[in-house]
DNA sequence: GAAAAAAAACCGTCCAGGTAGTATAGTAAA
DNA sequence: TTTACTATACTACCTGGACGGTTTTTTTTC
């Protein structure tokens, strides 16, 4: 295996097209060159544009599933870890947050089945939220207010000042623990 | 045909061509049969895509100030009325609703600046929703969480069961009034 | 452990098909 | 006369993917 990081970083480019020029400029072409490969070792890896966003959707669904994993592996919590580290990894991991806006926008806009691993997830933390020692509703909304973030990030709609951002975010987190 | 309607009737179009078809697919041709009109009748209304996609978002902003305005209007609340018909329209509106799912999708794909009137719809919408007689952030973490809904059904990632949402909705609804 | 064979990783060009936008000539109604 | 279109043809360009190579790495054989 000369290096399973070509495939990585092919996906980096792409994320990284679709974030900084939009999906419309996210070609093959493109994709080669700022990954620094040929466009026929790009097709080597990734046989069609749609294998391509799906590689990029299954990457980073298994990176922020990894990611929430860890946190509630690390949390002493004895309720509410899973919605605590939903909110703890997007209000603070700016990163990953951009790859995920980047694999949304490009499956939604090629083939909207792509999306299919990032409902899995969604439908675990779901289960995990609900059944973490605290009211369900409750928790439920506190996760849609976290993607309440997600949305005005993706779009770049309404950037809420860092102060009144962290407000909110203390006022989940105590919300939690009531 | 009535005259004005004309072009509207094109928007609504593109916005269905999005919706249903992808954003790939939101073609000048595509849009102008969808529409019932020809390749040359659409040039004359929009120019160009990008001049057909500024009118989709455009005319979706106006519509939204407007619908959240007579919700706010109608309103005999003295305190929370603006996060109150905020959560209201989008709560219960799938409609347009999905007129701005497939304009914030298409604007984001041509141009990022196109989103220029939702910014400002949401700034308006911000500042009214943290002036109206209640906690700012307890307001903004409402609005939050009604964007989550958007969000998941802008990428239809996880519906919230209709009984779920109703409790959603209701807990929201009374922390308005706490 | 070196040579040979096989597999994996990658290159770069070509082409058919599609698309935005232009051009033009004409029609119908207000 | 202006506005609001229809219909068709055309251009200039871009893109996905096919294809036939080449190089690098791994495995097998002697």
């Amino acid at each position: 295996m000369a290096r399973a990081t070509r495939k990585i970083e092919i996906l980096h480019a792409a994320s990284k097209i679709v974030s900084e020029r939009g999906i419309f400029n996210l070609t093959l072409e493109a994709t080669a060159i700022e990954a620094g490969v040929s466009k026929g070792g790009l097709l080597y890896h990734f046989p069609s544009k749609e294998a391509l966003v799906k590689g990029m959707v299954d990457h980073l669904a298994e990176n922020y599933r990894d990611k929430i994993a860890a946190s509630v592996a690390e949390s002493t919590k004895e309720k509410g870890k899973w919605i605590q580290s939903y909110a703890d990894v997007t209000f603070n991991n700016p990163y990953p947050n951009k790859e995920m806006h980047a694999g949304l926008l490009a499956a939604k806009a090629v083939n909207s089945d792509l999306l299919d691993p990032i409902r899995d997830l969604y439908n675990e933390w779901q289960t995990k939220i609900e059944q973490d020692g605290i009211d369900p509703v409750k928790a439920t909304i506190i996760r849609l207010a976290t993607d309440g973030i997600w949305l005005s990030e993706l779009f770049d709609i309404h950037h809420l000042g860092e102060e009144r951002k962290e407000e909110v975010y203390v006022k989940l987190k105590n919300w939690i623990d009531e």
